[in-house]
DNA sequence: TCTGCATGTTGACGCCGTCAGCTTTGTTGT
DNA sequence: ACAACAAAGCTGACGGCGTCAACATGCAGA
Protein backbone atom coordinates (compact mmCIF):
# COMPACT_ATOMS: atom_id res chain seq x y z
CA UNK A 1 0.00 0.00 0.00
CA UNK A 2 2.44 2.85 1.15
CA UNK A 3 3.76 3.04 -2.64
CA UNK A 4 4.30 6.79 -2.70
CA UNK A 5 5.42 7.32 -6.10
CA UNK A 6 9.25 7.21 -6.24
CA UNK A 7 9.50 10.65 -4.65
CA UNK A 8 6.24 12.50 -3.97
CA UNK A 9 7.39 15.95 -3.07
CA UNK A 10 10.71 17.23 -2.46
CA UNK A 11 10.26 16.97 0.66
CA UNK A 12 8.41 20.10 1.32
CA UNK A 13 8.26 21.98 4.44
CA UNK A 14 11.44 22.39 6.05
CA UNK A 15 11.72 23.42 9.50
CA UNK A 16 11.61 27.19 8.34
CA UNK A 17 13.90 29.54 10.29
CA UNK A 18 11.71 32.07 11.02
CA UNK A 19 8.56 29.27 12.22
CA UNK A 20 7.82 30.04 16.33
CA UNK A 21 8.65 26.62 18.18
CA UNK A 22 5.15 26.39 19.10
CA UNK A 23 2.62 25.52 16.24
CA UNK A 24 0.08 27.53 18.27
CA UNK A 25 -3.23 25.33 17.00
CA UNK A 26 -1.67 22.23 15.52
CA UNK A 27 -4.34 19.91 17.16
CA UNK A 28 -7.08 22.01 15.11
CA UNK A 29 -5.00 22.33 11.79
CA UNK A 30 -4.16 18.65 11.94
CA UNK A 31 -7.64 17.97 12.18
CA UNK A 32 -8.17 20.34 9.20
CA UNK A 33 -5.72 19.09 6.87
CA UNK A 34 -7.04 15.05 7.69
CA UNK A 35 -10.73 15.88 6.98
CA UNK A 36 -8.95 17.42 3.45
CA UNK A 37 -7.15 14.30 2.87
CA UNK A 38 -9.49 11.92 3.75
CA UNK A 39 -12.31 13.61 1.47
CA UNK A 40 -9.40 13.86 -1.44
CA UNK A 41 -7.31 10.86 -1.27
CA UNK A 42 -9.31 8.23 1.21
CA UNK A 43 -8.40 6.74 4.56
CA UNK A 44 -5.75 4.80 3.37
CA UNK A 45 -3.69 7.94 2.45
CA UNK A 46 -3.99 9.40 6.04
CA UNK A 47 -1.00 9.25 7.49
CA UNK A 48 0.82 11.28 11.28
CA UNK A 49 3.84 12.26 9.34
CA UNK A 50 2.17 13.26 6.34
CA UNK A 51 0.21 15.76 8.63
CA UNK A 52 2.81 16.44 10.56
CA UNK A 53 4.73 17.38 6.94
CA UNK A 54 1.58 19.69 5.94
CA UNK A 55 1.65 21.33 9.15
CA UNK A 56 5.11 22.03 9.06
CA UNK A 57 5.79 20.19 12.21
CA UNK A 58 8.23 17.32 13.42
CA UNK A 59 7.27 14.30 12.80
CA UNK A 60 6.15 12.98 16.34
CA UNK A 61 4.47 15.96 17.03
CA UNK A 62 1.45 14.90 16.53
CA UNK A 63 1.55 12.31 18.91
CA UNK A 64 0.92 15.24 21.99
CA UNK A 65 -2.20 15.76 20.77
CA UNK A 66 -3.38 12.15 19.80
CA UNK A 67 -2.31 9.25 21.43
CA UNK A 68 -3.04 7.55 18.41
CA UNK A 69 -3.76 7.54 14.37
CA UNK A 70 -7.11 5.78 15.60
CA UNK A 71 -7.74 8.57 18.63
CA UNK A 72 -7.33 11.18 15.22
CA UNK A 73 -9.73 9.04 13.37
CA UNK A 74 -11.96 9.28 16.31
CA UNK A 75 -12.09 12.86 16.68
CA UNK A 76 -12.75 13.24 12.87
CA UNK A 77 -15.45 11.27 13.23
CA UNK A 78 -16.80 12.96 15.90
CA UNK A 79 -16.43 16.22 14.44
CA UNK A 80 -18.38 14.51 11.53
CA UNK A 81 -21.38 13.31 14.26
CA UNK A 82 -21.09 17.29 14.98
CA UNK A 83 -21.67 18.73 11.51
CA UNK A 84 -24.11 15.35 10.64
CA UNK A 85 -26.60 16.78 13.43
CA UNK A 86 -26.36 20.42 12.47
CA UNK A 87 -27.53 19.57 9.19
CA UNK A 88 -30.17 17.16 10.58
CA UNK A 89 -31.64 19.31 13.26
CA UNK A 90 -31.56 22.50 10.73
CA UNK A 91 -33.77 20.21 8.42
CA UNK A 92 -35.65 19.15 10.78
CA UNK A 93 -36.24 23.02 11.77
CA UNK A 94 -37.60 23.92 7.63
CA UNK A 95 -41.60 23.90 8.21
CA UNK A 96 -43.06 21.20 6.58
CA UNK A 97 -47.02 21.00 6.54
CA UNK A 98 -47.51 17.21 6.15
CA UNK A 99 -45.33 14.39 8.13
CA UNK A 100 -44.28 13.24 4.18
CA UNK A 101 -42.85 16.33 3.90
CA UNK A 102 -41.02 17.13 6.73
CA UNK A 103 -39.24 13.20 6.25
CA UNK A 104 -38.52 14.03 3.13
CA UNK A 105 -36.80 17.17 4.04
CA UNK A 106 -34.60 15.57 6.73
CA UNK A 107 -33.48 12.24 4.44
CA UNK A 108 -32.36 15.37 1.42
CA UNK A 109 -30.16 16.23 4.75
CA UNK A 110 -28.82 13.13 5.65
CA UNK A 111 -28.36 11.78 2.02
CA UNK A 112 -26.34 15.42 0.93
CA UNK A 113 -24.09 14.57 3.69
CA UNK A 114 -23.30 11.42 2.22
CA UNK A 115 -22.98 12.37 -1.04
CA UNK A 116 -20.61 15.45 0.24
CA UNK A 117 -18.57 12.76 2.52
CA UNK A 118 -18.41 9.33 1.55
CA UNK A 119 -15.54 8.85 3.59
CA UNK A 120 -16.40 10.42 6.18
CA UNK A 121 -19.51 8.92 7.16
CA UNK A 122 -17.15 5.39 5.97
CA UNK A 123 -15.53 6.28 9.06
CA UNK A 124 -18.09 7.42 11.16
CA UNK A 125 -19.67 3.93 11.06
CA UNK A 126 -16.73 2.25 11.31
CA UNK A 127 -16.24 -0.71 13.93
CA UNK A 128 -12.70 0.45 15.06
CA UNK A 129 -12.76 3.20 18.17
CA UNK A 130 -11.00 3.50 20.61
CA UNK A 131 -12.77 2.47 23.90
CA UNK A 132 -12.20 5.58 25.61
CA UNK A 133 -13.96 7.86 22.39
CA UNK A 134 -16.32 4.93 21.75
CA UNK A 135 -18.80 6.82 24.50
CA UNK A 136 -18.35 10.30 22.94
CA UNK A 137 -19.25 8.29 19.39
CA UNK A 138 -21.94 6.78 21.00
CA UNK A 139 -23.59 9.82 22.86
CA UNK A 140 -23.03 11.40 19.12
CA UNK A 141 -24.87 8.95 17.43
CA UNK A 142 -27.72 9.17 19.87
CA UNK A 143 -27.87 12.78 19.43
CA UNK A 144 -28.70 12.34 15.39
CA UNK A 145 -31.11 9.15 15.99
CA UNK A 146 -32.68 12.29 18.27
CA UNK A 147 -33.57 14.17 15.16
CA UNK A 148 -35.79 11.18 13.99
CA UNK A 149 -36.92 10.10 17.24
CA UNK A 150 -38.33 13.49 17.60
CA UNK A 151 -39.99 14.02 14.39
CA UNK A 152 -41.73 10.49 14.88
CA UNK A 153 -43.10 11.14 18.29
CA UNK A 154 -44.57 15.07 16.89
CA UNK A 155 -46.05 13.20 14.46
CA UNK A 156 -47.68 10.14 16.86
CA UNK A 157 -48.72 13.12 18.61
CA UNK A 158 -50.46 14.43 15.53
CA UNK A 159 -51.92 10.84 14.64
CA UNK A 160 -49.76 11.18 11.19
CA UNK A 161 -47.76 7.64 11.70
CA UNK A 162 -48.69 4.62 13.61
CA UNK A 163 -48.50 4.73 17.22
CA UNK A 164 -45.89 2.53 18.99
CA UNK A 165 -42.76 2.43 20.33
CA UNK A 166 -41.54 5.59 19.23
CA UNK A 167 -37.69 3.87 19.18
CA UNK A 168 -38.44 1.11 16.78
CA UNK A 169 -40.44 3.00 14.12
CA UNK A 170 -37.28 5.52 14.33
CA UNK A 171 -34.68 2.11 13.85
CA UNK A 172 -37.15 1.52 10.56
CA UNK A 173 -36.85 5.05 9.26
CA UNK A 174 -33.38 5.81 10.11
CA UNK A 175 -32.26 2.22 8.40
CA UNK A 176 -33.85 3.00 5.34
CA UNK A 177 -32.04 5.94 5.11
CA UNK A 178 -28.94 4.81 6.39
CA UNK A 179 -29.18 1.90 3.99
CA UNK A 180 -29.44 4.68 1.20
CA UNK A 181 -26.43 6.91 2.28
CA UNK A 182 -24.47 4.04 3.14
CA UNK A 183 -24.79 2.63 -0.62
CA UNK A 184 -24.42 5.97 -2.09
CA UNK A 185 -21.15 6.26 -0.01
CA UNK A 186 -19.92 2.72 -1.01
CA UNK A 187 -20.60 3.74 -5.01
CA UNK A 188 -22.69 0.71 -4.72
CA UNK A 189 -25.95 2.93 -5.42
CA UNK A 190 -25.71 6.20 -7.97
CA UNK A 191 -26.01 9.58 -5.83
CA UNK A 192 -27.66 11.46 -8.39
CA UNK A 193 -30.30 8.31 -9.54
CA UNK A 194 -30.41 8.18 -5.53
CA UNK A 195 -31.40 11.96 -4.83
CA UNK A 196 -33.11 11.99 -7.91
CA UNK A 197 -35.81 9.28 -6.49
CA UNK A 198 -35.56 10.42 -2.86
CA UNK A 199 -39.38 11.77 -2.91
CA UNK A 200 -41.03 8.60 -4.12
CA UNK A 201 -38.51 6.62 -1.62
CA UNK A 202 -39.76 8.61 1.27
CA UNK A 203 -43.47 8.00 -0.09
CA UNK A 204 -43.04 4.06 -0.37
CA UNK A 205 -41.44 4.40 3.20
CA UNK A 206 -44.68 5.92 4.48
CA UNK A 207 -47.27 4.60 2.67
CA UNK A 208 -45.29 0.98 1.96
CA UNK A 209 -45.06 -1.82 -0.37
CA UNK A 210 -48.51 -3.33 -0.36
CA UNK A 211 -51.00 -1.95 -2.26
CA UNK A 212 -53.75 -0.33 -0.38
CA UNK B 1 -1.23 0.74 15.20
CA UNK B 2 1.56 -1.19 14.02
CA UNK B 3 2.18 -2.24 18.36
CA UNK B 4 2.06 -6.02 18.62
CA UNK B 5 3.44 -5.93 21.94
CA UNK B 6 7.33 -6.47 22.39
CA UNK B 7 7.08 -10.01 21.24
CA UNK B 8 3.66 -11.84 19.82
CA UNK B 9 4.99 -15.10 19.07
CA UNK B 10 8.24 -16.60 19.37
CA UNK B 11 8.48 -16.10 15.42
CA UNK B 12 6.93 -19.28 14.91
CA UNK B 13 6.55 -21.56 11.35
CA UNK B 14 10.31 -21.65 10.17
CA UNK B 15 10.95 -22.66 7.26
CA UNK B 16 10.53 -25.86 8.62
CA UNK B 17 13.42 -28.72 7.18
CA UNK B 18 10.78 -31.40 5.63
CA UNK B 19 7.87 -28.91 4.13
CA UNK B 20 7.87 -29.16 0.06
CA UNK B 21 9.20 -26.10 -1.47
CA UNK B 22 6.12 -25.37 -2.98
CA UNK B 23 3.07 -25.18 -0.95
CA UNK B 24 0.63 -26.64 -2.76
CA UNK B 25 -2.13 -24.46 -2.71
CA UNK B 26 -0.76 -21.03 -1.45
CA UNK B 27 -3.82 -18.86 -2.54
CA UNK B 28 -6.47 -20.17 -1.21
CA UNK B 29 -4.26 -20.80 2.21
CA UNK B 30 -3.84 -17.25 2.31
CA UNK B 31 -7.28 -16.46 1.92
CA UNK B 32 -8.89 -18.79 4.32
CA UNK B 33 -6.22 -17.76 7.01
CA UNK B 34 -7.40 -13.82 5.99
CA UNK B 35 -10.80 -14.90 6.07
CA UNK B 36 -9.91 -15.95 10.29
CA UNK B 37 -7.98 -13.21 11.18
CA UNK B 38 -10.48 -10.86 9.62
CA UNK B 39 -13.68 -12.22 11.59
CA UNK B 40 -10.77 -12.35 14.62
CA UNK B 41 -8.97 -9.22 14.79
CA UNK B 42 -10.63 -7.14 12.52
CA UNK B 43 -9.33 -5.98 8.69
CA UNK B 44 -6.42 -3.36 10.64
CA UNK B 45 -4.34 -6.69 11.99
CA UNK B 46 -4.49 -7.90 8.51
CA UNK B 47 -0.74 -8.05 6.98
CA UNK B 48 0.39 -10.28 4.11
CA UNK B 49 3.86 -10.79 6.24
CA UNK B 50 1.71 -12.28 9.19
CA UNK B 51 -0.68 -14.38 6.80
CA UNK B 52 2.72 -15.60 4.60
CA UNK B 53 4.24 -16.71 8.49
CA UNK B 54 1.18 -18.39 9.39
CA UNK B 55 1.26 -20.12 6.13
CA UNK B 56 5.29 -20.93 6.81
CA UNK B 57 6.07 -19.25 3.54
CA UNK B 58 8.54 -16.71 2.98
CA UNK B 59 7.40 -12.79 3.07
CA UNK B 60 7.24 -11.93 -0.63
CA UNK B 61 5.01 -15.16 -1.42
CA UNK B 62 1.81 -14.02 -1.19
CA UNK B 63 2.75 -11.28 -3.73
CA UNK B 64 2.99 -14.24 -6.46
CA UNK B 65 -0.79 -14.90 -5.89
CA UNK B 66 -1.68 -11.04 -5.40
CA UNK B 67 -0.25 -8.49 -6.97
CA UNK B 68 -1.26 -6.38 -3.79
CA UNK B 69 -2.86 -6.31 -0.22
CA UNK B 70 -5.68 -4.75 -2.26
CA UNK B 71 -6.32 -7.28 -4.35
CA UNK B 72 -6.43 -9.87 -1.41
CA UNK B 73 -8.57 -7.81 -0.25
CA UNK B 74 -10.84 -7.65 -3.08
CA UNK B 75 -10.45 -11.43 -3.29
CA UNK B 76 -11.88 -11.51 0.25
CA UNK B 77 -14.42 -9.03 -0.31
CA UNK B 78 -15.55 -11.61 -3.59
CA UNK B 79 -15.66 -14.46 -1.86
CA UNK B 80 -18.40 -12.57 0.78
CA UNK B 81 -19.97 -11.88 -1.95
CA UNK B 82 -20.08 -15.20 -2.91
CA UNK B 83 -20.89 -16.72 0.31
CA UNK B 84 -23.77 -14.02 0.62
CA UNK B 85 -25.64 -14.44 -2.31
CA UNK B 86 -25.31 -18.37 -1.94
CA UNK B 87 -27.22 -17.60 1.90
CA UNK B 88 -29.87 -14.94 -0.08
CA UNK B 89 -31.08 -17.58 -2.82
CA UNK B 90 -31.34 -20.11 -0.43
CA UNK B 91 -33.71 -17.71 1.48
CA UNK B 92 -35.69 -17.02 -1.46
CA UNK B 93 -36.04 -20.49 -2.10
CA UNK B 94 -37.67 -21.36 1.36
CA UNK B 95 -41.28 -22.08 1.13
CA UNK B 96 -43.75 -18.90 2.12
CA UNK B 97 -47.06 -18.35 1.41
CA UNK B 98 -46.82 -14.48 1.66
CA UNK B 99 -45.15 -12.15 0.38
CA UNK B 100 -44.48 -10.81 3.93
CA UNK B 101 -43.54 -13.97 5.62
CA UNK B 102 -41.21 -14.61 2.08
CA UNK B 103 -39.13 -10.89 2.83
CA UNK B 104 -38.88 -11.86 6.18
CA UNK B 105 -37.05 -14.73 5.44
CA UNK B 106 -35.03 -12.99 3.19
CA UNK B 107 -34.32 -10.53 5.43
CA UNK B 108 -33.35 -13.13 8.29
CA UNK B 109 -30.77 -13.96 6.02
CA UNK B 110 -29.18 -10.94 5.29
CA UNK B 111 -28.82 -10.17 8.82
CA UNK B 112 -27.74 -13.56 9.89
CA UNK B 113 -24.86 -12.86 7.53
CA UNK B 114 -24.05 -9.45 9.21
CA UNK B 115 -24.29 -10.63 12.67
CA UNK B 116 -21.38 -13.22 11.70
CA UNK B 117 -19.31 -11.54 9.68
CA UNK B 118 -19.07 -7.72 10.66
CA UNK B 119 -15.87 -7.25 9.26
CA UNK B 120 -16.18 -8.42 5.96
CA UNK B 121 -19.59 -6.79 5.39
CA UNK B 122 -17.56 -3.42 6.10
CA UNK B 123 -15.09 -4.72 3.39
CA UNK B 124 -17.38 -5.70 1.00
CA UNK B 125 -19.57 -2.30 0.98
CA UNK B 126 -16.04 -0.78 1.36
CA UNK B 127 -15.10 2.37 -1.47
CA UNK B 128 -11.34 0.88 -1.77
CA UNK B 129 -11.44 -1.41 -4.31
CA UNK B 130 -8.88 -2.09 -7.42
CA UNK B 131 -10.75 -1.01 -10.78
CA UNK B 132 -9.74 -4.30 -11.89
CA UNK B 133 -11.62 -6.49 -9.57
CA UNK B 134 -14.85 -3.59 -8.91
CA UNK B 135 -15.88 -5.13 -11.86
CA UNK B 136 -16.45 -8.47 -10.54
CA UNK B 137 -17.52 -6.86 -7.36
CA UNK B 138 -20.23 -4.95 -9.15
CA UNK B 139 -21.88 -8.44 -10.58
CA UNK B 140 -21.41 -9.36 -7.55
CA UNK B 141 -23.58 -6.45 -6.08
CA UNK B 142 -25.80 -6.87 -8.74
CA UNK B 143 -26.50 -10.44 -8.49
CA UNK B 144 -26.98 -9.82 -5.03
CA UNK B 145 -29.44 -7.17 -5.50
CA UNK B 146 -31.13 -9.74 -8.11
CA UNK B 147 -32.22 -11.94 -5.13
CA UNK B 148 -34.43 -8.98 -3.90
CA UNK B 149 -35.55 -8.50 -7.65
CA UNK B 150 -36.80 -11.46 -8.49
CA UNK B 151 -39.03 -11.49 -5.59
CA UNK B 152 -39.87 -7.68 -5.87
CA UNK B 153 -41.00 -8.72 -9.37
CA UNK B 154 -42.28 -12.17 -8.74
CA UNK B 155 -44.93 -10.74 -6.00
CA UNK B 156 -45.71 -7.40 -8.37
CA UNK B 157 -47.31 -10.49 -10.53
CA UNK B 158 -49.22 -11.38 -7.61
CA UNK B 159 -50.43 -8.31 -7.11
CA UNK B 160 -48.87 -8.50 -3.60
CA UNK B 161 -47.26 -5.46 -3.33
CA UNK B 162 -47.60 -1.76 -5.58
CA UNK B 163 -47.27 -1.71 -9.19
CA UNK B 164 -44.06 0.46 -10.55
CA UNK B 165 -40.42 0.17 -11.45
CA UNK B 166 -39.11 -2.86 -9.48
CA UNK B 167 -35.80 -1.53 -9.59
CA UNK B 168 -37.33 1.78 -7.31
CA UNK B 169 -38.75 -1.04 -4.88
CA UNK B 170 -36.04 -3.02 -5.02
CA UNK B 171 -33.87 -0.27 -3.84
CA UNK B 172 -36.30 0.92 -1.29
CA UNK B 173 -36.66 -3.19 0.63
CA UNK B 174 -32.73 -3.51 -0.31
CA UNK B 175 -31.47 0.14 1.34
CA UNK B 176 -34.01 -0.74 4.25
CA UNK B 177 -32.35 -4.07 5.15
CA UNK B 178 -29.10 -2.87 4.46
CA UNK B 179 -29.15 0.03 6.38
CA UNK B 180 -29.75 -2.35 8.92
CA UNK B 181 -27.09 -4.85 8.47
CA UNK B 182 -24.82 -2.08 8.22
CA UNK B 183 -25.61 -0.38 11.30
CA UNK B 184 -25.28 -3.85 13.21
CA UNK B 185 -21.97 -4.64 11.50
CA UNK B 186 -21.10 -1.26 12.93
CA UNK B 187 -22.34 -1.77 16.19
CA UNK B 188 -24.45 1.67 16.18
CA UNK B 189 -27.67 -1.07 16.75
CA UNK B 190 -27.61 -3.81 19.36
CA UNK B 191 -27.41 -7.26 17.05
CA UNK B 192 -30.12 -9.11 19.21
CA UNK B 193 -32.43 -6.73 19.55
CA UNK B 194 -33.01 -6.10 15.54
CA UNK B 195 -32.98 -9.53 14.99
CA UNK B 196 -36.09 -9.92 17.83
CA UNK B 197 -37.54 -6.59 16.26
CA UNK B 198 -36.99 -8.16 12.52
CA UNK B 199 -40.40 -9.62 11.84
CA UNK B 200 -42.28 -6.45 13.16
CA UNK B 201 -39.70 -4.14 10.86
CA UNK B 202 -40.42 -5.94 7.38
CA UNK B 203 -44.24 -5.21 8.09
CA UNK B 204 -43.78 -1.97 8.91
CA UNK B 205 -41.48 -1.38 5.76
CA UNK B 206 -44.58 -3.16 3.84
CA UNK B 207 -47.24 -1.69 5.63
CA UNK B 208 -46.27 1.75 6.12
CA UNK B 209 -45.57 4.67 9.24
CA UNK B 210 -48.73 5.93 8.42
CA UNK B 211 -51.79 4.67 9.52
CA UNK B 212 -54.52 2.95 7.26
C1' DT C 1 12.31 35.04 39.16
C1' DC C 2 11.91 30.38 39.29
C1' DT C 3 9.66 26.39 38.37
C1' DG C 4 6.41 23.18 36.10
C1' DC C 5 3.92 21.72 32.28
C1' DA C 6 2.35 21.73 27.68
C1' DT C 7 4.19 21.35 23.39
C1' DG C 8 7.89 21.01 20.36
C1' DT C 9 12.36 18.16 18.38
C1' DT C 10 15.46 14.23 17.35
C1' DG C 11 16.64 9.61 16.92
C1' DA C 12 15.66 4.97 17.21
C1' DC C 13 13.03 0.58 16.72
C1' DG C 14 10.37 -2.82 14.46
C1' DC C 15 6.76 -3.77 11.25
C1' DC C 16 4.96 -3.20 6.86
C1' DG C 17 4.30 -3.41 1.49
C1' DT C 18 6.74 -3.81 -2.50
C1' DC C 19 10.39 -4.74 -5.79
C1' DA C 20 14.48 -7.02 -8.08
C1' DG C 21 17.04 -10.96 -8.76
C1' DC C 22 17.83 -15.67 -7.89
C1' DT C 23 16.36 -20.83 -7.14
C1' DT C 24 13.48 -24.62 -7.26
C1' DT C 25 10.03 -27.39 -9.27
C1' DG C 26 6.67 -29.20 -12.47
C1' DT C 27 5.15 -29.25 -17.28
C1' DT C 28 5.43 -29.42 -22.06
C1' DG C 29 7.11 -29.98 -26.85
C1' DT C 30 10.32 -32.47 -29.39
C1' DA D 1 14.47 -38.55 -22.31
C1' DC D 2 15.40 -34.13 -21.93
C1' DA D 3 15.85 -29.25 -22.70
C1' DA D 4 13.32 -25.16 -22.24
C1' DC D 5 10.06 -22.64 -19.93
C1' DA D 6 6.81 -20.83 -16.67
C1' DA D 7 4.98 -20.95 -12.18
C1' DA D 8 5.91 -20.37 -7.57
C1' DG D 9 9.07 -20.34 -4.17
C1' DC D 10 13.30 -17.55 -1.54
C1' DT D 11 16.48 -13.62 -0.02
C1' DG D 12 17.68 -9.08 0.61
C1' DA D 13 16.85 -4.40 0.21
C1' DC D 14 14.35 0.06 0.33
C1' DG D 15 11.52 3.58 2.08
C1' DG D 16 7.35 4.73 4.72
C1' DC D 17 4.92 4.22 8.76
C1' DG D 18 3.43 4.42 13.98
C1' DT D 19 5.22 4.71 18.30
C1' DC D 20 8.34 5.48 22.09
C1' DA D 21 12.07 7.64 24.96
C1' DA D 22 14.93 11.43 25.88
C1' DC D 23 15.77 16.03 25.35
C1' DA D 24 14.58 21.23 24.25
C1' DT D 25 11.76 25.23 24.42
C1' DG D 26 8.70 28.57 25.94
C1' DC D 27 4.66 30.20 28.55
C1' DA D 28 2.19 30.94 32.96
C1' DG D 29 1.47 31.02 37.59
C1' DA D 30 3.85 30.77 42.32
Amino acid sequence: MPRPSPSPSPSTAQPSPNRPYHHGDLRTALLKSAERTLREKGVGALSLRELARAAGVSHAAPGRHFKDKQALLDALALDGYERLNQALTAATREPGRTFEERMTALARAYLGFAVENPELLELMFARKHDPDSSAQLASAVDRSLGSFTGMITQAQERGEIVPGDPERITTVAAASLHGLAALIAGCALDAEEALAGLDEHVHLLLHGLRPR
